[in-house]
DNA sequence: GGCTATGATTCGCG
DNA sequence: CGCGAATCATAGCC
């Protein structure tokens, strides 16, 4: 019945030792997914191996007893059948009774090792439970990337196989990583406004030079538009830098023509820059160019649609304690 | 032990 | 299907 049907589906019972491991290896291929972590798989398999042989030692246990037990019993009756006559068919009947009662025995160990499977799986294969914190580098790989990319924080599924190459873990970890980074940076853009300047102005170290002189040009030529400038409305046309899209591929390689494309996204970072330097941090009064809080004002990707339980506890965004280390 | 940070999952939407 | 939002469940810190 099912008992029977899920323990052979997981490799416990169905062909011994032998091919009993590639049976269980295929169950949790089959049931894990691809062969992504080869270390949780083979501990799983482990676990699975000790399982079976527990199952196929008890079930020996049981069909040699209940053989025992069958023959110590005929072996009463035909002690008795000296006494009394006693007809092939009550032997029939006792046998059959026992053989019930072993059977039943057996259907409870096989009961209690499907359990024992469920709970194996639900331990292994449950991603939740085994979730570790990227390492440090990882993160940081991440977090250069989401800063410097502020505008338009969405990697291309090329930037994020290039991420996932690099932080050696998996292009869904990526998304997962920029899915909830996003998120939660809008949620609170004031908790991350230290962590953005701090990437920003690693980025920059690398970027800025590369850019200043363009977004510098950018800017002077432009002084009565300063709006232009904030560039808070990323999630629509940027016009210019739509058509060239490159920004991805691996964040920080352009081709000199590329320059323009990265423009965007290094407005964000020297924003940052800025405002680390302390320049604009008064800026709530409301022409603050470079303010997040402007920036979030603006409707860019964060547009916060639902202020309501935003509020944010801590001061605004706006209010940047620079520790005007300048 | 409670708290926050964080990775993963789920669900609804367009 | 990718995304946002809510939620779950663990990690890590005090």
């Amino acid at each position: 019945m099912r008992l029977d049907n899920m323990l052979l589906a997981e490799g416990v019972s169905g062909p011994e030792k032998g091919g009993g491991s590639a049976a269980a290896a295929a169950a949790a291929a089959a049931s894990g997914g691809s062969s992504d972590n080869s270390i949780e798989h083979s501990d799983y398999r482990a676990k699975l191996t000790q399982i079976r042989q527990i199952y196929h030692t008890e079930l020996e246990k049981y069909e040699q007893a209940c053989n025992e037990f069958t023959t110590h019993v005929m072996n009463l009756l035909r002690e008795q059948s000296r006494t009394r006559p006693i007809s092939p068919k009550e032997i029939e009947r006792m046998v059959g009774i026992i053989h019930r009662k072993f059977s039943s025995i057996q259907m409870q160990l096989k009961q209690s090792t499907c359990e024992a499977v469920m709970i194996l799986r639900s331990r292994f294969l449950d991603a939740r439970r085994k979730r570790r914190n990227f390492s440090k580098q990882a993160t940081e790989i991440l977090n250069e990337y989401f800063y410097s990319h502020l505008s338009n924080p969405y990697p291309s599924e090329e930037a994020k196989e290039e991420l996932a190459k690099k932080c050696s873990i998996t292009v869904s970890q990526v998304s997962n990583w920029f899915g909830n980074k996003r998120i939660r940076y809008k949620k609170n853009i004031g908790k991350f406004q230290e962590e953005a300047n701090l990437y920003a102005a690693k980025t920059a170290v690398t970027a800025a030079h590369a850019v200043a002189a363009a977004v510098q040009n950018n800017q002077t030529n432009s002084p009565t538009t300063p709006n232009s400038g904030s560039s808070g409305s990323f999630n629509l046309p940027n016009s210019g830098d739509m058509f060239m899209n490159m920004q991805s591929l691996n964040g920080d390689s352009y081709q000199g023509s590329q320059v323009g494309a990265n423009v965007q996204s290094q407005v964000d970072t020297l924003r940052h820059v800025i405002n680390q330097t302390g320049g604009y941090n008064d800026g709530l009064g409301g022409n603050s160019l470079y303010s997040p809080h402007n920036l979030n004002a603006n409707g860019g990707w964060q547009d916060a649609t639902t202020p309501s339980s935003v509020t944010s506890p801590t001061e605004g965004p706006g209010s940047v304690h620079s520790d005007t280390s300048n």
